[in-house]
DNA sequence: CGTATTTGACCGGCGC
DNA sequence: GCGCCGGTCAAATACG
């Protein structure tokens, strides 16, 4: 509930009902909803056909019963007690239109019986009597008549949600512009941050009873263009890897999250054990476009993915919910300080093993490279960090999935995480670890941090003034999710330079569709739902397919695996897909 | 005494 | 093939 789940549907009501932290369930789903029931993909249902406990939420059943356990019924709820509702699935007929378990009940009769809260159909005494079957009848064709209505509303209300998107998308553009133009205007830091605050007044929204700016995340295709073009003479150009050089060479360059590497491949294997039978491979499937994905190369890359948090803190480790045990400490050559190596403890046998190093050049600054894929659930301290993995292990997931057009600059998903002048982010593309690595030590628009020194380091006003010509919703709204979870997981450790509001305006970050490869670990909640009828409302393949091409295209075009005959424009906003392996890496001055 | 940490040995990949 | 290096193992040690 507090990932980013929502819809960036930004109109004043729908949006701030998908974002607003405290909505319950029930009121919200009710008020914006009411009588409507959101689809759920056939990906998400597959781990929701456990009934929700039935001592609990008996009043709220229309919100948790419908999208967990009936979610397959299509029906909207007034259910009874999941203990009463008999499902014979024998008694299904084929009928195509969905049907609610608990009215198929095995009367005996071989009669499809209703059910609207009377548990008296489920109890067959063998001796039905024709009234009793007429009247059975009669409440089934109102239920389908009913259903009918329902499917109607239903398919009103996606388009309403696509228009609503759609809207706010637009307005999103014209946001990006008005901010690029004061932009220019605002060479005194304190007056900058006024005007990105400012603008975003209007998208605020009050998340966890903080109202904190909502900003946006824009990229596109002619973005990222611009990226390229702008990014040419930063001097972080030669930090990023992935440049036009490698591009041209069809080299690529590791940066590790710790240059003490020297760029050297790691040619560590992992372990049996780091089978992903955890939470970032498992979610990876309910990404409509990947479940194209081969899962073998899925996992391989999976395991290999590495997210890296680079950031100040005095203590030796930071605490991010799960629990670790130390197995090991090296010396790392070019570093005179250790490295240490954690495995996570929480599990048996759980894979996940992180690394901590601190900073050769500035030892205030404590380096966390994440690896592998937790098997267990998550404590909701954990979830940030789980969601941080996971969404750059998607990201990077797409990169290694989807075919390549080779003349992406690799460097633009820094670009678009980290736009501004300083070098919050570089990317490097090779196998055999992906890394994604986040630099929290310093703000990447110096007048920003000028005027509010505490505020969070990763913004994405950098977006606004830079590259927001021509947002691109999905690929920004999946960008947006993968950076906001890494800046929430940072976010939680460093207290003492991020406080509330910051981490509120992180999860603003994430006020976008969430990435459906994150909801694996997570209990159905009213974050699911909204997100399941996201699922279902961009569940044209080419959509789906189209944000894992852009993420590939962004975080791996350069890599020398890329296929430029494999390119594969999927949707309108002429995303491109790669084939590789792609190594993320950020850190300064490096 | 059980658990966690330390630390040297060991393993495998990679470059020369 | 050898050495370097990152990563892991496991016995020894420390700690509560």
């Amino acid at each position: 509930m507090d990932k980013g789940w929502g819809l960036t549907l930004d109109s004043d009501s729908l949006g701030s009902f998908l974002l607003n932290k405290n909505n319950k369930n029930k009121l919200s789903h009710d008020r914006m909803f009411p009588g409507i029931q959101f689809p759920v993909p056939l990906d998400r249902r597959e781990e929701q056909t456990t009934p929700p406990p039935s001592d609990e939420n008996r009043f709220f059943v229309d919100e948790v019963d419908f999208f967990a356990d009936k979610s397959r019924s299509g029906f909207q709820k007034d259910d009874v007690d999941d203990s009463k509702a008999i499902v014979k699935k024998e008694n299904f007929h084929g009928e195509a239109a969905p049907r609610r378990p608990d009215l198929d009940v095995n009367t005996g009769l071989h009669l499809l019986t209703a059910n609207t809260g009377s548990d008296q159909s489920t109890v067959d005494d063998g001796i039905s009597s024709d009234t009793e079957d007429k009247r059975a009848k009669t409440e089934l064709a109102q239920l389908q008549i009913e259903l009918q209505r329902m499917n109607s509303e239903n398919q009103r209300l996606r388009d309403m949600l696509g228009q609503v998107s759609n809207n706010y998308s637009t307005l999103q553009m014209h946001l990006v512009a008005i901010m690029q133009q004061q932009q220019k205007h605002q060479a005194d830091s304190r007056q900058g941050q006024e005007v990105v605050e400012g603008k975003s007044e209007e998208t605020k929204q009050d998340v966890g009873g903080v109202v904190v700016p909502r900003q946006f995340m824009d990229l596109g295709p002619g973005a990222i263009a611009e990226i390229t073009e702008v990014s040419q003479s930063s001097s972080e150009d030669r930090t990023i890897s992935g440049s036009p050089r490698n591009i041209n060479t069809g080299k690529s360059e590791i940066v590790s999250f710790d240059k003490d590497q020297d760029g050297k491949k790691v040619g560590r294997e992992e372990s049996p054990e780091s089978d992903t039978q955890g939470w970032v491979p498992n979610k990876v499937p309910k990404l409509n476009a990947s479940k194209a994905i081969d899962h073998q190369s899925t996992e391989a890359t999976m395991r290999k993915a590495r997210v890296s948090v680079r950031a100040r803190s005095e203590a030796p480790m930071i605490t991010d919910g799960c629990q670790w045990r130390k197995y090991g400490q090296k010396m790392a050559k070019g570093n005179p300080c250790p490295r240490a190596y954690y495995r996570c403890t929480m599990a048996v046998g759980c894979p996940v093993r992180k690394q901590v190093q601190r900073c050769a050049e500035d030892r205030t600054i404590l380096i966390t490279t994440y690896e592998g894929n937790h098997n267990h659930p998550l404590p909701p301290a954990a979830m940030a960090m789980a969601s941080t993995t996971t969404a750059a292990a998607t990201m990077l997931l797409s990169g290694s999935m989807s075919s390549a057009d080779g003349l992406m600059n690799p460097n633009l998903l820094a670009r678009a995480i980290l736009p501004c002048s300083s070098s919050m982010a570089t990317i490097s593309a090779s196998a055999p670890f992906p890394t994604v690595t986040l630099d929290l030590t310093h703000s990447p628009n110096p007048l920003q941090f000028q005027r509010s020194p505490s505020q969070f380091p990763v913004h994405f006003q950098g977006q606004h003034q830079t590259f927001g010509s021509v947002p691109t919703p999905p690929l920004t709204q999946v960008l947006g999710q993968a950076l906001y979870n890494q800046s929430k997981f940072a976010g939680l450790q460093l207290s003492q330079e991020m406080g509330a509001s910051q981490l509120s305006h992180a999860q603003n970050q994430a006020a976008v569709p969430q990435l459906p490869t994150l909801h694996q670990t997570q209990p159905p909640s009213l974050a699911d739902t909204v997100s399941a009828a996201t699922a279902a409302i961009t569940a044209d393949p080419n959509f789906t397919a189209a944000l894992a091409a852009a993420i590939s295209s962004i975080i791996g075009g350069a890599h020398p695996n890329n296929n430029a005959a494999t390119n594969n424009n999927s949707n309108s906003a002429n995303m491109t897909t790669n084939t590789n392996s792609n190594k993320i890496s950020s850190f300064r001055g490096n």
